[in-house]
DNA sequence: AATGAATGAGTGTTCATTCAT
DNA sequence: GATGAATGAACACTCATTCAT
């Protein structure tokens, strides 16, 4: 995953995230990016050809990069729990790596125009289908128990991409912890109750 | 939870609900919410005062009422895990009953003004302790066994209001369906692994 | 001067030329005016009807009335001494016992249309007149001494009209102490250096 | 008194002075300012901050400098006859000179916001002060002879501000005429009538 | 006489974008 | 690579005015 760009375009960027996510897109204005990157309004458009470029760009690289990290970590992973632990554990430490973009690309799909939308959610989807083959593989093996593969995707991504939401450096737990707690959750949500013991009192 | 309101007043905020949704509250125009609402632009401000207000209120209600059916819906149950279901159960009710206002809700706080910011998280604060009081009385019965109450909230509540964001009322699923799938899961979950059975297979 | 006139209609008149000078005529709006009124907004359109209505008939009214009182003041006096005395007299505590109407009459006569415009140079033409006869009179009868008649009317106006500016009714000089000022100022200046003495010192 | 200033905004303010006098600062578009200006509506924001920032600017600089100027007149005459008449030629001399700006400063401190108000009241007072100082001056040295010296001041300003709302560059009369119109009449009205003969007949 | 509800034309202002320099 | 100055289309909002009730 390397990257070469023109440094100040890096710099929008990284400045464009962090603005994005505190004030949303929309809400963000192109001077004002500019300042915070060190340059003019007019400026920008030496290094993007628009507002929707940006983030384009932005919402590209931060899925494709977690896309690549992903995959990397779970590859020689033997096992569908080891792959899940590594996926929510990689994902985790994306996110809080990099707060500002994962917030932008999770609360800004809809600010994409129609063709930029349909390419990010193509990438999203690809994403989703990473963790969704882990657990098909889980129930194939006979280790986890769940009735609805897609359902149970969705509800993990979202619980863990919330991380961004809540996450503040200066609290008590390191990612470590955090990453514990979840898949601690996450794992024994997948493991099922009815494949786990029979005597837990279920309603009605 | 009786609502006596100006028909008008029901209307622009119903259309505010779904264009805020779909275009974000920034990029939906107060034109295009009068042409949705039967009336031209300026008429809004006949019965707000603000596209601000129009958001606060529209916040302030959904919260409100949100509150108040998760409190009645767990109020004579008898015991933590009985309380969590039902909460689970009314809270994905509610959000699959109320898409549009509660996708804004979870996703305009930021375009709220200081002021409304504030007064609208202290909401969301009051309705995030009914659900951590649950698991906490779940922790003293000795029946659940998490580590972190806070982060375990959050989780649950992330997951749960992400049903907002995929859910179509075409699919395969039904209501009940759905809150039995999240409940489960959060209910493995929170019971903890090491309270099930202790051959599952941990990690490292 | 007799005014038959609705209550309603007198009170909306009486309130816009307190709003009116406060606020000036533009940036005055209908509804405020409504309030200070006691009626609603659109009610204004039984008794007047348009903004520009009110503007004009206020001033109508305020100018007739004062060329009838100097008028009336100045009738039965014989001498131009005494007449410029009635007159200033009558001026100033019209002005002062209408600060609002006479402020608005002053100040606002470019709000006016096209139209009502010449119809309000026009009386404010014959109330000039009042005064430059009178100052003709002075100089026919060899008492003032003055070069130009137009010009010191204008002075003389506009110094007088003047105490709405600055008049308080909490200040120390009662409506007489103020005449007396004026007068003393306006009846040196018009009888003239030249006419008073010699020796008084000229400069250049 | 240097001005360094873009051209561009010195035509803004110089049209603005000229629209602002003749349809009033609250009916003046700034549409209309643009068209005036030579540019479009928005770009007058590359200059200004604001409509009010306009209005503030132009009475400042208008204000501070016929304080200036006045004050450069005064300062080496050496009794205060010659300051009252050098104070009253250039306060006339810099009021025809400059029409625009000193008709708005006069008659549009209504339009000032709260505290730009209060920062203008403040400028228009140290300007007061310079009169009432030379008429406090003649009181001392025996030379002129009224009440009050407040009242006078006031008096004096309003009449000779005045001009500006008579004045018509093709009247008969060229600006030296006009000052000594009105140094004669209000050089009369401070000897005092009192101080000048007894043999004037008072009223009453 | 008065009002509730609406209109439509306009207001000041914003902002992504352009482009000559 | 960057900027100063401008544009034009849009925006939230205002307000005199209308009119059925």
């Amino acid at each position: 995953m390397v990257m070469t760009m023109h440094p100040r375009k890096r710099i929008i960027l990284k400045e464009a995230a962090s603005l994005f996510r505190i004030k949303s897109f929309e809400a963000t204005t192109l001077r004002e990016l500019a300042e915070h990157s060190g340059i003019k309004g007019g400026s920008i458009y030496y290094h993007f050809s628009s507002k929707q470029e940006i983030l384009l760009n932005m919402m590209d690289f931060s899925m494709s990069e977690l896309i690549f990290t992903v995959k990397e970590a779970v590859k020689n992973k033997k096992n569908s729990i080891e792959k899940l632990r590594e996926a929510i554990k990689t994902h985790i430490e994306y996110h809080i790596n990099n707060l500002d973009m994962t917030v932008v690309a999770d609360s800004e799909i809809r600010s994409l125009t129609e063709e930029n939308h349909r390419f990010i959610i193509q990438k999203r989807k690809k994403y989703e289908k990473i963790f969704s083959e882990i657990i098909e593989e889980g129930l194939r093996e006979g280790v986890f128990h769940i009735k609805e593969t897609k359902i149970t995707t969705f509800a993990i991504l979202q619980m863990c991409t919330g991380v961004s939401y809540w996450y503040k450096e200066q609290g008590s737990l390191n990612v470590q912890d955090i990453v514990d707690v979840y898949f601690d959750f996450i794992y024994a949500g997948v493991l099922g109750l009815c494949g786990i013991r029979t005597d837990i009192p279920r309603l009605e």
